[in-house]
DNA sequence: AATGAATGAGAGTTCATTCAT
DNA sequence: GATGAATGAACTCTCATTCAT
């Protein structure tokens, strides 16, 4: 009965404090943010949040891996599918591409490239729930699409990573470096024809 | 005289702690980075410090600044010619993958990447005399070549920044995030000619 | 009805968490020991400590009530009987030289004379109850064998606390500042014999 | 110049803070001192107490040296010389007991013992500028009475010990343990007095 | 009677920065 | 121009204690 009654309490209070904590990590960094500055933001004091995690860096870890996890569900859902093998791969650049270049994603991205020297399993956790999960999707499909004889494709994780890479190609280091903001709808659209315009010159089965 | 005397010594001096500091912003960040740190590693005193530079944050703008430039010197340093253009992009990609995947070119990233929420002007500037320099050179070279009727391309900036994400396509985040180590010559080789391939698929002039 | 079943309950739980804060309170000290590791060693909350302690403090003097309590019963059961008035005070001695040098005993002194200064009374119950309680008891005992003509002693517990002292003369202090491990066995002996010979070439009956 | 200006001055301060801190740990001991507390009474900033010790744990060790070097300087000055044999020995142990029995050596016994299970070496340290410090000079002054005649003495250092328990009896633990005052000058030349006696009866050359 | 989440004060420590010498 | 001692604010983290459930 208290076990029904307290754990979805305290479970709630832990993701309210993750809440926190991620905004500020996300907008201040790991070493900027602080505790204090967490705390109080939550409305409550410094001694709760050490209930709950039991440093800065376990606060940080699972900011982290909320943030794998959300990247991971997110890069999921786009599905490759309908509408012609043209048209699917298309409807997924742009999902990728709006997602990926956003605000929110590009600090997430800072704040974790910025660690990830002194913490690697950080980094590589990351990496994996994020980039290169979406090279594997990408990849997947072009198998089918291959096989279809839609493409002619040899290495396909390849192949994905370099379409992947066309699509971002303005946008990547611009967005990382904020030289650019948030691309907008007619941007996304004109990045992504460029891409699959290249992609299919490179591996499109010939007439 | 005392100026013609005094000024290299200053000029001098003021180097040596951009040395140092560099090393240390290089390795730790901006934040985790501590003026005591640079001092003691300088042999020298905080005071010292401070007659240099009348801040910690003086002192990255000074780093950024050094950096940006020997990067603009690096980039401007590969020239894009001799023997036929596949033969002068090809070795000028490799060169550029070489610098561009290094630890050391990693580091400089995350240090700025990580700030360019706080000061965008630091992120821009690194931008521009990095990734931009280095796709606007390519982009004259790719004009050259289309006009020799090597390539036919309509927007050669756009062009340029699409070879140049093909070279990076598999390294570019996997870096960024430590997910992968530097990559060997081989391996160079390999991203490179691939993406040559593909981007003649795509923009060149066919026969 | 209720009374006579829960009181024992109760009890117990309260001997309970003395068990667990007595061993840690010998252990870290009161400073060092906290209230949160006495819990958790004790596997319950800190809440019921406070249900059954209103402060450490209380908490603290439970734990140097039970040890007053420990060491005065200790030292009781120490016969000062049989065998000749030498043999009595030799099995005496070596009793409480054993007991009073064992590392258990030293934790005890240093948690009380830690304190003794902030709080006097600690100090002086625990002195009542060992020192004063052991030197009494020999002291009883010396009276009864001086009127028996064993000794010529004018203050039977100066003479007490002297024999006590040459006892101890050579671990007393070096045991408190942890200079010497516990003695063995035959460092108990000799150390006895020695105060031994020394007190009755003092205080013996001369023929 | 500079250095034989600024040595001094440092060296100074470095004393300054010795002694407060000295004040500090003595009445409250290390683990109830604060670094707050004893900048505050300097009329400092923790940031400089800092500047000279780099942890409580070093200004501690610091504290425990010069109060090891005090102890060891104050026994080394009592004399054991002249007037005669008995007359040297009374005038010792009168001088010692003194000392050693005043509240402050208590407070810094009592603040050394506390720690001495933790830092063995803090402990051990005190003990051989101390205690074992005085039982040497007392065996070295009882080698030379021995060879003159004075006493019959088979294990001088011992018999040191032995006198030097003797003298204390009454006092080292009832003074440890708060039970006792300090002893005023009747009561020193009392248990002196009664030592003493014991003492030659023990180890006195007979008539 | 038992819990354990919440608290706020305060712990030790580090920091960027200043300034008299 | 160089020094390094001094500062006070801010840091991460722990504590004894309370109280609604």
């Amino acid at each position: 009965m208290q076990e029904l009654k307290s754990r979805p309490d305290k479970d709630a209070r832990r993701e309210a404090i993750l809440d926190v904590a991620s905004r500020i990590f996300l907008e201040e960094g790991f070493d900027a943010a602080s505790m204090s500055a967490i705390a109080a933001k939550l409305g409550g004091s410094k001694g709760t949040l050490y209930n709950y995690f039991k440093s800065k860096e376990e606060l940080f870890e699972a900011f982290v891996d909320r943030h794998c996890a959300i990247h991971a569900r997110l890069i999921d859902s786009f599905e490759v599918d309908g509408g012609g093998y043209r048209e699917a791969l298309r409807r997924w650049a742009k999902q990728y591409l709006r997602i990926v270049t956003s605000d929110s994603t590009m600090r997430n991205y800072r704040v974790i490239m910025a660690v990830s020297e002194r913490w690697p399993d950080i980094g590589r956790a990351f990496y994996e729930n994020g980039p290169l999960r979406g090279a594997r999707n990408v990849a997947n499909f072009l198998a089918k699409a291959a096989q279809a004889g839609e493409f002619v494709i040899d290495d396909t994780l390849r192949a994905a990573h370099q379409f992947i890479a066309l699509c971002q190609s303005r946008y990547q280091k611009a967005r990382f470096l904020n030289y650019l903001p948030e691309p907008d709808e007619a941007e996304i659209e004109a990045e992504v024809e460029a891409a699959i315009a290249a992609f299919y010159a490179a591996y499109g089965q010939r007439g």
